[in-house]
DNA sequence: TGAATATTCAACCATATGGTTAACAATAAG
DNA sequence: CTTATTGTTAACCATATGGTTGAATATTCA
């Protein structure tokens, strides 16, 4: 089993436990955008889209690069790298549990 | 792209957020443990151990069996395997940005 | 210079974590 | 019946989120 730096996991998983992020994100999948363009879509305040940023950020998610007074921001992917990789170790488990489910469903029948 | 649940991923990520319990799911990987089991080789207390098990459990991570005074905990594939789906809708953009990264370096050699 | 634009920062509030210790509940064993 | 054992619950404390509004900063534009 390949380790893991506890604390990046923490901050990544933890960032992206939030639907506000998490869609964020995948805004920036489409590539680079402004923290205004990012606000947009959301309902939320501009300052609380700026903190969500910022723990996006903290996580390394996400890079942030001043052009005049606009912040473009974009996706970094590392961290999302290392958060699937740690949970691909559990893949064997899944696949074993969802075959005797399958299992379960077959005798059933 | 596949639609995911709100609230079940941030649940789920919340949960994989605290390294203490994603220790306790690699334990539990090896199959079923009590309360106590689990607890045993972490130092904090094991009401702090009970309370990380109710989040996971909240989180769908985990089942509870009671026998008699002992609780059996085990752990539950299909969160895992949302949380892995959703990473996965991301894994172009990151084989994307590591063969730019990769490329950056050919260049530069 | 002065006004508009893009964002952050500060202060505040409510709720969730993450931990502690102490008390409670339920079951097992003497 | 009394005492251990296994866990949970309660009360408490500190810190992080998630949101608000209002003020401060930094650019750009007229």
């Amino acid at each position: 089993m390949v380790e893991y730096s506890i604390s990046e996991l923490d901050a990544t998983f933890g960032a992206l436990s939030d639907p506000t992020r998490r869609a964020l994100l995948a805004t920036l999948v489409l590539g680079e955008a402004t923290v205004g363009e990012l606000a947009r879509p959301h309902e939320i305040s501009l300052a609380a889209i700026s903190k969500h940023i910022q723990i996006l950020e903290r996580a390394g998610l996400v890079r942030r690069r001043r052009i005049g007074r606009t912040h473009h921001i974009s996706l970094e992917a590392s961290p999302l790298l290392d958060a699937f990789g740690w949970l691909g170790a559990y893949q064997d488990f899944w696949d074993e549990s969802l075959d005797s489910l399958a299992g379960l469903l077959e005798r059933r029948s």
